[in-house]
DNA sequence: CTGAAAGCGCTTACAG
DNA sequence: CTGAAAGCGCTTACAG
């Protein structure tokens, strides 16, 4: 490989010149520019990035502490690490991925080692032993997720409580007083991302403002337990006209039980889901959902972490929550049908 | 951050002495050894990795370049990053992640500015841009995918062209002599992993050796794509018996599909599927599957990537492909049923 | 068993 | 507008 040195022979001008050139840190003469550029695509010259770290304290890598656990979805972690990827290399940073758990040492090591020069941590867990280091680690850290104790953190993630009361206000807009959630059991998520309990609290907060009853089913997302579930929430008395999915992979096995079952989304039963549009537009009944703008989520993310980086002022300790919209679709086409016939 | 320096004077002793004590190059007394290492300890000092790797020309990175595209199959690409990034973190590397498809250029920057050791491709299309560069880049690089020229190139992947040997010959070996293939439209995966062309490969290979026909229509994984093509199939004469499923996410719309039609997968159709067991497993008929051990490919990858850094022996020019096997449940349970009714 | 020192390839004050 | 040189924090031959 071609070092500074080579260059700057070849092109009759001093090491330093070379190194000028490339930042552009101070004025070169038009001839000497041409000269030396010339001769780095000759060469192909490709700065060391060990070098450069070494000698500026800088190493144009972003941290991507991601640990990897069962039950994630990843068609949408996945649309974060290409837009956090994209947004790191159009400003010429690259990504060191972490996925194994390693904890605070983890961070420690990353920051310690001098490996990147700012971090983002997600499948922020509601009492993460990450962040006290995460704190007091003197790097740019963001977060995408939002922990119980967020202080002297920037945190982005969805506006998941909001999410909760957009779609429990929407059933009730439509007329539905008997409202089911088919959710996530809690004990399965324990200590990782809390979106879940959110997502609860905010279905809550509008049962109770619109004084309604909501009745929960943890389940998980294959057909025999959604089964299950459409059962218990069908046989209960007032029957539920109204269902709001939390897991994102399950309008597939939810809208198979219900046709099953005779109950055509939309017209027999009302069902917002909590995933992705792609999911939901595939159905034979399209389902209505709340709409999760990852891109949203990443840009402020990387914002504020160039931000950080650029010490345009201190944005520390801020959460922000990107707010959810519906789309809405067939599944939510009619208001309930009262007195139909009950479940076989 | 402290430095070796700081860790030398704090425990008496020479920084080159720090550095042999991290290193183990060479014998250090058990005093000298338990001093610095308490120091270390207390400073909780870590090495630069930039100076590391500008005295050692080693970085202890690997560049896993994944281009993320539409229509991947997240669930399958997230279990390769978990293996590939364990693998690295178990021999103390750690994974640089480029997702931009920044082609041949990419690589060379990769190499050139030295930001790691050794790259994997993944997403490697028939005709792969970057493989020409890959060849002449000087640094071990492993392909998980196998290109139409793989010439001094190491490749692994799943045996494709043995999974559709393995699904026509399961379903003929259970008398199923109409086989239909609900296949991805080849323009869709243009330029792109090639593992579909294997595929129709092996089933075409197969067929012709079991003197079958295979009927194919392309589709798209949604309900409406599905209904149309699985018409199709079922209005042919003689009617398809025995469905290969190429999308890794279609068996949840053709069952319901199916079972929309009267038609019991299992009972009235032999349905295997190209896909995660997880999927198949979720169904109200579980689905037989063709099993693609991620783990075992991750294996062989890193491992023949380490013994390339290490040079253990050369192992470039080599297409690894690891066997399929099938995992049968309920969709294949029952030879076909002749004379059965017409679809409706 | 240990130390003094060269050198990796850059960035950036210092000097002109 | 440009150059000579110190220094970033390691690894590793050289020397004892």
């Amino acid at each position: 490989m071609p070092t500074s040195e080579d260059v700057a022979r070849a092109a009759g001008v001093s090491q330093s010149t070379v190194s000028y050139v490339m930042s552009g840190k101070r004025s070169i003469s038009p001839e000497t520019r041409r000269r030396v550029e010339q001769v780095i695509e000759e060469l192909g010259y490709h700065p060391n990035s060990g070098a450069q770290a070494l000698a500026s304290s800088k190493t144009n890598v972003i941290g991507l502490v991601l640990p990897f656990r069962a039950n994630m979805d990843m068609s949408v972690i996945s649309e974060f690490m290409a837009g956090i990827a994209a947004g790191a290399r159009a400003h010429d940073y690259d990504i060191l991925l972490v996925t194994a758990d390693e904890g605070p040492a983890g961070l420690r090591r990353l920051v310690g080692r001098a490996l990147c020069d700012a971090l983002i941590l997600m499948e922020v867990g509601s009492q993460d032993d990450r962040l006290a280091v995460a704190r007091s680690l003197g790097a740019p850290v963001v977060l995408i997720g939002v922990p119980d104790d967020s202080d002297g953190l920037y945190c982005v993630d969805f506006d998941f409580e909001g999410a909760g009361q957009v779609c429990v206000d929407e059933l009730a807009d439509l007329g539905h007083t008997e409202i089911g959630l088919l959710g996530i059991d809690p004990d399965s998520t324990k200590g990782r991302a809390n979106f879940s309990v959110r997502f609860r609290r905010g279905i809550a907060a509008a049962a109770a403002r619109r004084g309604l009853n909501i009745r929960t089913v943890n389940m998980e997302a294959n057909h025999s337990d959604v089964s299950r579930a459409i059962n218990t929430m069908m046989k209960m008395s007032p029957p539920v006209t109204g269902l709001i999915l939390q897991h994102s992979d399950s309008p597939d096995p939810v809208t198979a039980v219900l046709l099953e079952h005779g109950l055509v989304p939309g017209s027999d039963v009302a069902v917002i889901g909590l995933c992705p549009d792609a999911l939901a537009e595939r159905l034979r009944v399209p389902m209505t959902t709340v709409q999760q703008q990852v891109t949203e989520v990443t840009r402020r993310a990387m914002d504020a972490l160039f931000r950080m980086l650029n010490k345009d002022g201190a944005i520390t300790g801020q959460v922000d929550l990107v707010p959810v919209s519906l789309a809405r679709r067939a599944s939510t086409n009619r208001p309930p049908s009262h007195g139909r016939r009950a479940i076989h």
